[in-house]
Order: structure tokens, then C-alpha cells, then sequence
DNA sequence: CGGAGTGTTAGTCG
DNA sequence: CCGACTAACACTCC
């Protein structure tokens, strides 16, 4: 699920981690932790005390006293579930039944114990999430090819139009979502800032003129923003409020909404299966260039 | 029941 | 280098 909203929630919430110092490792699916053995992670993790809680592109950096980071990325199912005592549990990513009240499940690959008594479970239905330890320098390596921060003052409509001039022939969707390019785009945000733009996600990205660059880049900001302020579109404390959907979900336009109609216009909304992902837009609002 | 679809992305193959 | 496709995995929906 998550997206840059939503690791940001997640990245926001779990600043109550810092200062916080890890006291015991468990690790119940060991290829979340690769490259290391469990014993030698949980080892390394022993002890460290969180300076920070950080985040680039759709990965989390948890940073730690010895200058390592504990990254950790939710890929499609993943999920975090920060345990304080006697307080309501902060919950980020994929909602997932199995709940939370009953933790650790069958979906727990890692728990990290912190020397207060609290703790940090790591759940991932599908397993594709991970976990990495990195010194500073594997972590630069390891984002070295991760494209701009687009919330970043940097991200400007002019490199939005440089990025596009630099792959013309590619459809506008596959650009946005293209993490060497725009780091934290996901399906929801790219079809919901093509919409915002009104421009088919299909579209060529050369035959964008500057007029609809603008749009789109400042509608990228904006719907990132938006559900930032909304905590993201995926469920926070899905179980315990009985499977109310995450603030963001009301506000989206087409995601999600195939057979419903355009809020703007009326007209029912399309999806089809393109670059492979599901991809939803208005035929009235988004037109062809 | 079978098959398609799911918020991600790294890797392979042509 | 590029695009198309698949695998990693497990569940839900039709």
C-alpha cells in the first residue's frame, strides 16, 4: 500500500521512537532481514539507541546512535504497529485482518523491544517487505539511482519538464511512477494527479506543452499534500474503528472508483489494466492532447 | 472452485 | 539502453 503519504504519517508518528533504545531483536521470517543471519541483526540492533526517524522516497530510515539505519520498506502489504503501554497503538501501512489487538500473528516477521517496555511489530502479508540494516555509506548507495523528493523545494515545474523531455516517447503514468525519475509516486497518486491535471494517464509525456506540465506538477503536490494532511488513503487503526477507510479515501477522484461516477462531471469513470497496473480516469474530464 | 487482481520493485529476456 | 514480462507471496473478489 503505502505511498509517500503514508510512510510520511508513518515517519511523523514514529518520531515518538526517538531517544528510545532497542532492547531485544525477534525475527520470525529471516529473509526480512537479509543480507544478515538473524542472529548477526539482532545482534547489531541490541543496544542502539534511535536518533531519528527519516524517510526517502517510500522507505523508512530508522537512525541509530552508531550512525547505522534500520530501513525498512512496506512494499505492496506491509505494515508497522508501534505498541506504547496502556496508549492506543500507532498503526501505518496495509490494513490487515488478523487485527491488531492479537499481536504478534501469523503476519509478524519482526518485533524489535525497546527498554521501556514497548514495542515495534513489523507485519507483511505477502512478505515482500524488508528491513535492512546499512551503514550511512551502503545507504547512499542504495538510494544513489532514487530520483527527486517531490515535495522538495527542488521538485520544480521545470524538472518535472525536464524529466519529460529527457523520456518523451514514455506514457505520462509510467514517468510518475518511475522511481528512478520522481521518488514516492504509487498508483493512487499517479492516477490521481493525472486526473487533478486532467490528462490521460496513457499520454505521450512529450505531447505535454509547458501550460499542462504546470498543472500536473502542481497537482502532484497538491494530492500529496492533501493526504499527507488526511494521513494517507491507507487504513490507520483499520481494525479498532472497524474497517473505516484511511482520511485520504474520500477524497480521491478516480482510485479505486471503477464503476462509480466523476464527481466533477458525472460521467462513470473508466479502468483499465495499463503498464500493467490498474489505472482509473474520467473519459470526459481527461481528454487526449 | 478457478482465475484475476492487489497500494511495489528488482530482475530477466529479447 | 528500452520495454515487456515475471517473480517474490498470500489473500480477496467475482
Amino acid at each position: 500500500m503505502p505511498e509517500l503519504p503514508e510512510v510520511e504519517t508513518l515517519r511523523r508518528e514514529l518520531k515518538i521512537l526517538v531517544n528510545k533504545t532497542i532492547s531485544n531483536v525477534e525475527v520470525r521470517a529471516p529473509k526480512i532481514v537479509l543480507p544478515f543471519s538473524v542472529p548477526e541483526f539482532a545482534k547489531r540492533l541490541k543496544g542502539e539507541n534511535i536518533t531519528s526517524v527519516e524517510r526517502r522516497a517510500k522507505i523508512l530510515l530508522i537512525e541509530l546512535t552508531s550512525g547505522s539505519i534500520l530501513t525498512i520498506h512496506l512494499k505492496m502489504t506491509g505494515q508497522l504497529i508501534y505498541a506504547p503501554k496502556g496508549k492506543a497503538p500507532i498503526v501505518g501501512g496495509h490494513p490487515q485482518k488478523g487485527g491488531i489487538e492479537n499481536l504478534p500473528n501469523k503476519y509478524t516477521h519482526l518485533i524489535i523491544d525497546f527498554t521501556d517496555g514497548t514495542k515495534l511489530y513489523f507485519n507483511d502479508l505477502r512478505k515482500f517487505g524488508w528491513a535492512r540494516l546499512v551503514t550511512k555509506k551502503e545507504f547512499e548507495v542504495m538510494t544513489a539511482h532514487i530520483g527527486i523528493e517531490p515535495l522538495s523545494k527542488a521538485f520544480t515545474a521545470y524538472v518535472l519538464e525536464t524529466i519529460i523531455k529527457k523520456y518523451p516517447r514514455r506514457p505520462i503514468k509510467q514517468l510518475l511512477l518511475d522511481q528512478t525519475l520522481i521518488a514516492g509516486i504509487g498508483n493512487i497518486y499517479a492516477d490521481e494527479s493525472c486526473f487533478l491535471a486532467k490528462i490521460l494517464p496513457m499520454e505521450i509525456a512529450g505531447k505535454l506543452h509547458t501550460k499542462e506540465i504546470k498543472k500536473l506538477h502542481e497537482a502532484i503536490i497538491y494530492i500529496l499534500k492533501l493526504s499527507i494532511q488526511k494521513k494517507g488513503t491507507s487504513a490507520k487503526n483499520y481494525l479498532r474503528s472497524n474497517g473505516k477507510p484511511g482520511g485520504m479515501v474520500p477524497h480521491l477522484n478516480v482510485y479505486g472508483r471503477g464503476k462509480e461516477v466523476c464527481k466533477v462531471c458525472g460521467t462513470t469513470l473508466t479502468k483499465i489494466k495499463f503498464n500493467g497496473r490498474g489505472t482509473h480516469f474520467c473519459s470526459q474530464c481527461q481528454k487526449p492532447l
